[in-house]
DNA sequence: CAAGAACTGATAATCGAGTATCATGTCTCC
DNA sequence: GGAGACATGATACTCGATTATCAGTTCTTG
C-alpha cells in the first residue's frame, strides 16, 4: 500500500461525482475498498485545509464537499434519492433583493424537484 | 395563566421576526419569559401540523421556521451574526439551469454577506 | 534490514439537535 | 369547589454526525 493511496482514492472518487457528496455518501461509494469512515473524515479535512476541496452546504443532508477547481455553478437537490447534482450556469436579478446597508459576499442557489433517474422510475 | 399561552407567545415573537427563526434563535429571545425550550419545539411542531408555520432550511444552522403567510420569498443569511433576513423579490433565469430530463418543483436562493448592523460594527 | 514517521480501520467518545417523560400548574365545565 | 383535560418547564434520553484513540501496517531513509 502506497503512502496515503487511500486518501487518494477518496479525492479521484470525490473528482468522478457530479455534484458534492457528502462523507457518508462518499463512504458508501467506497464500500468494497476497504477505506475507512475515519479515513475518509480525515481526508476531506485535509482536503479543505490544502484548499484541494471545498466544503457546501446544500439543503438537507449537511456538509458536502467538492473539488475546489470548478467554477461558479450551483446544485439541483433531488428530493427523492436527495442527491445534490451541480447546475452549470447563473441566474439574475441578485442585486435587486439587496436591502439597503447589506453587503453581499456570495450566493447560493438551490433547485429542488425529481432527477432524470428518480423521475423515470416514478 | 392562560390556556396555551406560552405558544402563543412563541408564534407573535416569530410574527414579530425579520426573518425565519431556528427553535433555539426563538428560545433565546424568549429568555425571560421562562418558556421552555421543551414548549417552543411544542409549538413549532403544532404550527407547522395547523399551517400556521412552514420550516425553511436555508444555510448552516439547521431548520428555521416562519409564518406561513409570507409571499414567495428569499433569505439573506449574515455570515457574522447568522442570523436570517427575509428578502422580498425573486431572480430570473432559474429554468436555463435544469438539465434535460429534470422536473423542478421548487427553488431556494440565499444571498450571503454581513447584514446593516454588522457592516457597520466593522 | 532497522527505526521512526505517517497512514489506516475499527471503534469508542463526544457533541448538538430534537424528543419523550413526568410531576406540577392552570384552565374549562359542571 | 371539584374533576378531568390540557399545558408547561426541567431534564433525561435518543439519534446521527463528527472526532479522538489506539494498535497494527506501510513507507522512507540510511
Amino acid at each position: 500500500m502506497q503512502r496515503a493511496k487511500q486518501q487518494s482514492t477518496v479525492f479521484r472518487a470525490l473528482d468522478e461525482a457530479d455534484g458534492p457528496l457528502s462523507a457518508r455518501e462518499l463512504w458508501s461509494r467506497l464500500s468494497g475498498t476497504g477505506v475507512g469512515l475515519a479515513t475518509v473524515y480525515r481526508a476531506l479535512q485535509r482536503g479543505v485545509e490544502d484548499g484541494r476541496l471545498e466544503a457546501v452546504e446544500v439543503l438537507g443532508g449537511g456538509v458536502r464537499y467538492e473539488p475546489k477547481a470548478r467554477e461558479h455553478h450551483h446544485h439541483f437537490l433531488c428530493s427523492t434519492c436527495n442527491h445534490a447534482f451541480d447546475l452549470f450556469g447563473c441566474v439574475e436579478g441578485l442585486e435587486s433583493l439587496i436591502p439597503a446597508g447589506f453587503r453581499m459576499t456570495g450566493h447560493e442557489v438551490v433547485l429542488l424537484g425529481t432527477c432524470d433517474a428518480c423521475g423515470d422510475a416514478a
